[in-house]
DNA sequence: TGAATTTGACCGCC
DNA sequence: GGCGGTCAAATTCA
C-alpha cells in the first residue's frame, strides 16, 4: 500500500523538477518575454503539493490539474485495456513547449489525429516501465498554434499482478 | 546492428 | 459504428 503512495510522490517530484529544469532553460535563455514562466512555477508547487499529500494520505488533494474532473473522458482512458491498475492519476499540464526532459525517459508508442482536435496527439510510455512495474505514460498534443500550447497528460498507473 | 520512431491494424468502450 | 488507446511490424537513424 504504501509503495503505491511513494511511487506517485516519487512521481510527481520527478515531474515538479522536470519542470524546474524546463524554467531554468526558459531562464537562461531569457525567453521569458515570449514564454510565461507562471504556469511552469504553478505546476512546479503543484507537484510538491501533489508529493507531500500523496505521503501524507492515500486521497489526492483537490487540484486544479489533477484532472478527474477536467478529463474530457476520464473513465475511458482509465478502463481501456489496463488491467489490474490501482491509483491510476492523471495529471495535466498546459505548456508553450513540449517538456523535453521531465524526470522520465519516454518511448514514443503512437500517434493518432483526434477527431475533436485540429491536431495529432503523441503517445509516450515510461521507457523502464517494466523495470520499474510503472505504468506511467503520457500524452502530448497540441492544442494551439499560436501561441503554441501543448498538452501534456501525465498518467501514473501502477501494476500489482 | 541495435535502438527508437513511425504507422497501419486491432481492440474495447460508448 | 465511431472513436480513442495500444500493439507490433516496418522503417529510420546513429
Amino acid at each position: 500500500m504504501s509503495s503505491k503512495i511513494d511511487h506517485k510522490a516519487v512521481a510527481a517530484l520527478l515531474h515538479g523538477q522536470g519542470c524546474a529544469n524546463i524554467l531554468k532553460t526558459v531562464l537562461d535563455n531569457r525567453e521569458i518575454s515570449s514564454v510565461s514562466t507562471e504556469p511552469l512555477i504553478n505546476t512546479i508547487l503543484d507537484s510538491f503539493s501533489l508529493a507531500l499529500s500523496s505521503l501524507n494520505s492515500p486521497n489526492p488533494p483537490p487540484h486544479h490539474q489533477f484532472s478527474s474532473q477536467n478529463m474530457a473522458r476520464p473513465q475511458k482512458s482509465s478502463k481501456k485495456k489496463i488491467c489490474g491498475i490501482e491509483g491510476l492519476d492523471n495529471y495535466r499540464d498546459d505548456s508553450p513547449s513540449p517538456p523535453p526532459d521531465d524526470g522520465f525517459t519516454w518511448r514514443k508508442y503512437g500517434q493518432k489525429t483526434i477527431k475533436t482536435s485540429l491536431y495529432q496527439r503523441c503517445y509516450y510510455r515510461c521507457a523502464y516501465a517494466k523495470d520499474q512495474n510503472s505504468n506511467a505514460t503520457k500524452r502530448v498534443q497540441m492544442i494551439q498554434d499560436s501561441p503554441p500550447v501543448y498538452r501534456t497528460t501525465y498518467l501514473y498507473g501502477t501494476t500489482y499482478m
